[in-house]
DNA sequence: CGTGCACCTGTCCCGAGGGACATGTCAAGA
DNA sequence: TCTTGACATGTCCCTCGGGACAGGTGCACG
């Protein structure tokens, strides 16, 4: 249950609407944390009811912002020192590279080089938006600082996991057994 | 839908029981694929209601092996090749590290420093695991080959964590607007 | 003036995952 | 002989996530 948080979190840096956060996961956490936004509704409703967040304004197209309360600022705080971290993963390109001898030669080349290439473009990506705000594009707060952090992890990961992919080309398919 | 998947490619590598499987599970894929034992037995029992899976034999304890079928094995190859890799990610760590500035000074380093070890002490493990592996503790299967990469791609993943656990550690908790 | 589109908020259903709980079985050791 | 514990298989329930579907609103452009 780290949806609730995560809208705490990001709600503690300023109010906004459903909308706003769910264009804030896509784009920043797509890769990372993904939700949808009738999650997100529904979680900003069950925040509201128990008073974390609250209903700041009502703006055009039945836009509603939330504002974070004193409650759901504690609550965040509380999960980030208190509540220990969920480490699991789940990753499927992983997963499936333990069946890589099911596949062709060739089959598992291409899939090799479409993974290197997809991480690779993550990576890029993310290591741009990192040089972006190491060129102060998004000033210096305190968030975007936190956020520089968040983005440098994605750098890392994509990176290791595009290495990764080259890496498994250069593994011969089936290692003959070596004589002693 | 991957647990499916999963299961049918260990057992492509040979007969196993769902007892066996949930063991593998934990121990090899337990920080990749997280899978419980009902989800297992469960979704055995689908395969076999679909003839992708058939019981091999029945042993003591009510120990039921399963094999799989020519079918089985044309549907590993067929996820394999023809459906679409899932690069769904969910990272708790990561998401947390968004909220980073919402953190004590030493709470953060405290965090930062689990983390750090946390993740080493994964990437050792999966370290040792393949370094056994080149000693050919494991023998030299297409099986075990293709282990070997998804272990190094945990050990890469968990290195790269850690490695970036630390750096974090480094960077200002605040850092102030440059003066041009 | 109209109409399409981006904006904005939801409902609903299904399948997957997590975890507590229940049950039977064989072997080893007190 | 009794009991403990590892082996082995399952049920049940609840929540979360994914995705289809739906509906109302203001703005821009032809």
């Amino acid at each position: 249950m780290s949806l609730r948080h995560g809208l705490l979190g990001i709600l503690a840096e300023g109010p906004a609407s459903g909308y706003d956060l769910a264009r804030r996961f896509t784009e920043v956490l797509g890769s990372i944390w993904p939700a949808q936004h009738p999650k997100i509704y529904a979680e900003l409703g069950k925040l509201a009811g128990e008073g974390l967040v609250e209903v700041e304004s009502e703006g055009p197209r039945r836009r509603k912002a939330y504002r974070i309360t004193d409650a759901g600022v504690a609550e965040v705080k509380r999960w980030l020192t208190d509540v220990e971290v969920d480490h699991t993963m789940r990753l499927q390109p992983m997963l499936r590279s333990l069946f890589f001898w099911l596949m062709e030669t060739d089959e598992l080349r291409r899939h090799l080089e479409a993974e290197a290439r997809y991480y690779r473009e993550l990576a890029d990506r993310y290591r741009d938006y990192a040089a972006r705000k190491d060129r102060g594009e998004f000033g210096y707060s305190v968030q975007t600082q936190s956020m520089r952090v968040t983005i440098e992890a994605a750098v890392r990961l994509y990176t290791s996991l595009a290495d990764w992919a080259d890496w498994a080309q250069t593994v011969p398919p089936a290692q003959p057994a070596p004589e002693q």
